[in-house]
DNA sequence: CCATGTGTATTGCTACACTAATACACATGG
DNA sequence: CCATGTGTATTAGTGTAGCAATACACATGG
């Protein structure tokens, strides 16, 4: 099963370390590779594997519980948050709208690269079904 | 028609200024409000306009040239760029393949969000319909 | 209680992002 | 040709992002 690391990173790609994890969380969570009440590998564990500082990992780890992705268990680790009911953060319209900079930045950058509409949502849908069905 | 400025700036957004103008003008461009063969407003009169250095708005500009979103045109300003042919820049597959870690990153905020994947996908079909249709 | 396992706070260093001041090169038109 | 309009190259200053070294606080289990 889970016969790889969960991590992998690129210290030479432009993004930072801690940005690639916090990324790679949310996408194995969002794709549910991991689940909620699982724990995510200790700090110093990833840091360890993956050669870098122990700190670069737990800054990544606060910011993903900053937002509510993961929590903190005192001597335990970081555990995958339970998913926040879906009315907690506002009405479906609010959250929509949250989503809304970043659809923007794809419609731009879709018509750049000279995409139809189409191609777009074929993709979308693609990526979509990759998804946790919940 | 043009009753309003084209560009509008948040010193304190967190997002640079300069990104915030390559933005905009993507998102221009884009929606057809700015077509091939307009010329932007020049580097000293946004930067009056705006309150800031015309070097930042110089940098923009630079930085939208290089991706071929507008040319330069010596003594006269920069214009914005004929849409390239579509295969010019590889076939739709790798075109696709551009766009997509943009739409991983959506996928993995829409699940934190708890939005369907089809509340996602009513959404952007919105957000498609304000391009220019081509 | 101590060894060992969590994550964290503090500090400091280095590199670079961001912005700006200044001087410049090229084009246009009176 | 010179005044005025483009955008740009160069340089410098300020802040902060990114990472790491160290020491710490809390929890668990022998």
């Amino acid at each position: 099963m889970a016969a790889d690391f969960l991590f992998q990173v690129f210290p030479n790609s432009g993004l930072p370390i801690y940005r690639q994890l916090i990324d790679q969380v949310r996408h194995h969570v969002a794709s549910g590779r991991v689940k909620p009440g699982d724990f995510l590998p200790s700090v110093r564990q990833v840091a360890l594997e993956l050669e870098v500082n122990h700190m670069t990992v737990s800054k990544a780890y606060s910011l993903l519980e900053r937002d509510g992705v993961v929590e903190l268990v005192r001597g335990q680790g970081m555990r995958v948050a339970p998913r926040p009911a879906a009315s907690e953060n506002g009405s479906v319209r609010e959250r929509q709208e949250k989503l809304l900079p970043l659809l923007r930045q794809v419609a731009a950058e879709a018509y750049q690269l000279n995409l139809s509409t189409a191609q777009v949502k074929s993709l979308i849908d693609r990526v979509l079904k990759e998804l946790d069905q919940s």
